[in-house]
DNA sequence: AATGAATGAGGTTTCATTCAT
DNA sequence: TATGAATGAAACCTCATTCAT
């Protein structure tokens, strides 16, 4: 059948071709990608897929963190040192940042967010992005940029804000018209009491 | 266990059984209803339910249209004659019957809006409950009563925080305070522009 | 695919055909058997098999029901109306009886009886040979045809030599020596003590 | 974790190591160990396996070998220079022996003896355990000790017996009850004729 | 002699949909 | 209109064995 021979690689190098061919497929086709088609993608044996990763969820979830790490990697707050911290900027460069994350995502994101998998393998409280929103949140009430709501809800509720814009833009909305009205929903609603 | 019962029902009331049927047991089990199920809990045969519906997909369409219609029905804006209508309470009297409702839903509710099928069959236009946000905001603009914000765009929006506020509620959040933290938002991100 | 049409059965009759189909084989290939060889000498689709049986030992377990019931009832101690029944003759008579029934299972007696299904599904109580041998032995011994041995134990241990007696004629073994030599044991172990 | 430990044993040493962790594994836990899982115990590669037993089944035969090896030089017939043996106690010891042989072999046994295996593979007749029962009832028969019946079925047969009595004990039967059936049986079957 | 990553045939099971009755 | 037995294309996962290093 197979033409080619047997490559035999470093484990971390044949984790991450696995990784990559599943990331490219998911992105193109979302939710109907199988384990076969990962496996072609990424030029190995059916059989290698399982001795990377035991379930096709446990692949989606070495996904999922792999791609939480990289965008906390890429987008931790400069806590300037001494700098006083611009909060609504911040906040504002986070939720850009995000939505530009989901649309690179594709059909991964469906994936990852919107389908059974995410209900079967809840997110880490950890790894959560509303986490990451809420602390930022609190962080800037701390410091008096922000209205003292409820962070862990409103984290919550704006995060959903974030990630619809998100789909807005994926559904071929302006992407300006789009960040408007996004930047419009957090400026309000956290701006402080008394104005 | 009865040899030969065939009930011969009038197709309409047919179609409602094997509905409500399924509305049932989605509300109760979530995505993993199967055909099969539905069938035996309308005392119906398998056949006939393709009498009926070509399609599973069909059916949830159906059930779609259905809880749309019944909430429409129920929630329709009095447009009390004559009379000012107070759109911010219009907004969130509606807000809070729409969480309520995807409460009731229970399961049925992520089968309906996070699955697949949410992107096979996306919805019509005229049935999206988004467009029911949108004029209600369009309304409220002309009135003088919202700021003059691209209502398309705030309808998605603050739909999208509706929604996670139903979800939230699910999950377990507090009533009283996620309502808040809700209209936090609405009021905020609406309010007129020179206050 | 297939020439054939859909062949549409009572389900009783379309069981029966799967049980043979499976029995015919066993008998004849014993543990290398699959669904996929079933159904092909069923002329049943793969999914046909699953609809009758939710699993493969399944289907194991009705075969052996199957047998043992053929066996219990064509073999059943004819209790003679009030005439003394002679044990010894009895016993002889089960033991052949057995012995052949053994060998007309050709590899299937393999499969049931030397095959890890048989420590995944443990004969019941009720259907376990040995019990039947058991009882003839306690009744045996209620009417003093019989040693007062421990019939448990003697129904188990002279059920191998009856078993192993099986495997030997499967093996090759000349008939009339081998029950020559099986009778020997079971008259021997049972024979009342004072002679 | 150690990077390139290489551990380079004596062939024969190799050997020894994976037979005897393939024992322990397989009378612990029966027919489901893997090649895996043995190389695992051995602290060998899998390939290393392979070197030595071109297939499982190799190995199972070198254990099969093995361990009736130990057990005929455990258990040799002390050819008491010039004494007159006492076949029937001979027997006796023997047939206990082989009890407590099976029992300890735990799992394997199962293995060994109920499984495709033994079809497979099956035992030369140099080793084969009935052969070893058969040349003692012969000597006893030539020294009068035991009745002229066949000896290679009655080897067969009682060896059943014994067999079956190791199983009972396993199966928590008593032990002195079931060595005491089991006796019964020897005795009364090998019985010199004329009483 | 030793390693362990790679292979892929093989087996089980599910379920939306079809169709003979 | 109604039935429910039948279908078969997937999809998942295992593990003895191979082979590049």
């Amino acid at each position: 059948m197979s033409a080619t021979t047997r490559r035999r690689l470093d484990p971390e190098v044949r984790r991450q071709e696995i990784i990559e061919a599943a990331e490219r497929l998911l992105k193109r086709n979302g939710p109907d990608v199988r384990v076969e088609d990962v496996v072609l993608e990424a030029a190995a044996a059916k059989g290698t897929f399982y001795l990377y990763f035991p379930t096709w969820d446990d692949l989606l979830e070495a996904i999922r963190g792999r791609i939480i790490k990289a965008f906390d990697e890429a987008h931790s707050v400069q806590s300037g040192a001494g700098a006083e911290l611009e909060w609504p900027r911040v906040l504002d460069r986070l939720a850009v940042a995000f939505v530009d994350a989901v649309i690179a995502m594709g059909g991964l994101h469906t994936v990852l967010w919107h389908t059974d998998f995410a209900r079967r393998r809840p997110i880490s409280e950890a790894d959560d992005p509303i986490n990451r929103l809420t602390s930022i949140l609190c962080a800037g009430q701390h410091a008096g940029a922000f209205a003292e709501v409820d962070a862990r809800l409103a984290g919550r509720l704006l995060f959903a804000v974030i990630h619809e814009t998100a789909d807005a833009l994926a559904a071929g909305e302006d992407r300006e018209r789009a960040l408007l009205a996004m930047r419009r929903i957090l400026q309000r609603t956290l701006e402080p009491e008394p104005r």
